[in-house]
DNA sequence: TAAAGGGAATATGTATGACATAATGCGTTT
DNA sequence: AAACGCATTATGTCATACATATTCCCTTTA
């Protein structure tokens, strides 16, 4: 059967399919671990071939809001963004984008600072601690590396908004990257000594201190 | 012709189409404005189906790397992040995100002080003043909004970091929505007030203005 | 009775061929 | 040399068939 465009408005292109299925899961008030209709129902439903829908919903797939499984079906995995960058640093020039990765980094600490004062709990300074303590013993580059992470990682956390976490891939994993070139001994008692000081200043409670040892944390690198 | 699955090793799936294509891309050194084979020619080289391709080029296209027009082909768009979380907006809940969004304003404009004011030239600060100077004339609700999203996009762009850029559509955008439910008049005198202090500070070069103006802009909200 | 096993049924995943659509480019005409 | 018209081409969409992996249910077995 030959294909009928004029029947009534229905436009069929990619854009205003991708359009339907986000009104589909707003006005439907669809939430994380709802749903979907199967492919071929959002079919008929949206009037378009299962081709352009599969491209529709691969939009939504790659934003990590839905997945499927066969079989099973498909449903919202989560309606705000999470380790985005994480596609584009395969096209990254280590090179030439070590600083602008290197500011992002710096700015986001800085720029937290204040809030992490209010709002970290002796807990979460207790736990900072105890990652800061371990990079005193760590053995190889490995290690050194895990420890760092964990140490920033736990920052953004403490924070605890999903935005900012969303960032993480890009400042935090992406140095992992980078690491193993320098020497590991260097970094491993620079970063004990720099974290510590980090933990100091939160268990003060000192803004200014907090800030300092940011910035001499940082400055190995420039 | 039936399918061929164990034709030696070639894997066809959509994640192994995506990763092959990201090496394409890579190997081949492609940048922005290098055109791509065109469909046909890129499904015999990987032995796949253009459904499948395509599919796999959708993610691409979804994060602006690769854009595509008929008849002309496709090339390469770029090769970095931009208006990545634009997608994410429509389904942010205002009222239970709004405080986090605010804060990732707050620790964005916060962390880049020093920055700004390193780098930033007098010419970029009499802009700053430009738009400034011209809220004080703002009329309507969109007015308003379009010189305090042009004034903070400006601080943004004086970083010049592409990464950051990115990021600017979910703090500085998604304030656009939410703005009218306010009084108009107060909201146009504060940001007069407050924008011209920013750009004082930044004339002055003045770490610890600055600091406090920004946070004062940013009380209105709290 | 409960655990293990073995098919259908089903939804996503992939392949193929055909047609639709819109630029591009080239040749013809003016 | 400019304007027009047409065939070509690469993306865009559709329809159908087949592939693959789970889920689910029914049966069998310990």
């Amino acid at each position: 059967m030959k294909k009928n465009r004029s029947d009534g408005k229905s436009d069929t292109t990619l854009a205003s399919v991708t359009k339907a299925l986000q009104s589909y899961i707003i006005d439907n008030k669809l939430t994380p671990g709802s749903p979907l209709p199967s492919e071929k129902e959002l079919g008929e439903l949206l009037r378009v071939s299962r081709t352009v829908l599969r491209e529709a919903l691969q939009r939504f797939k790659v934003m990590g809001i839905i997945e499927s499984r066969r079989k099973a079906g498909m449903i919202i995995k989560r309606l705000h963004p999470e380790n985005l960058y994480e596609s584009f640093i395969p096209f990254i020039d280590i090179e030439s984008s070590f600083e602008k990765l290197l500011d992002m980094r710096i700015i986001l600490e800085l720029g937290m600072i204040e809030m992490l004062i209010e709002r970290i709990s002796d807990q979460g300074t207790l736990e900072l601690e105890l990652i800061a303590v371990r990079m005193r013993e760590a053995r190889d580059g490995e290690e050194i590396i895990e420890l760092d992470n964990a140490f920033h990682s736990a920052l953004f956390e403490t924070i605890g908004n999903e935005f900012l976490n969303s960032i993480r891939g890009l400042t935090i994993d992406f140095f992992t990257i980078t690491y193993d070139k320098n020497d590991n001994e260097t970094i491993r008692k620079d970063n004990h000594k720099n974290h510590m000081a980090i933990v100091d200043a939160l268990r003060n409670r000192d803004v200014d201190s907090l800030r300092t040892a940011i910035k001499k944390h940082y400055e190995v690198y420039r």
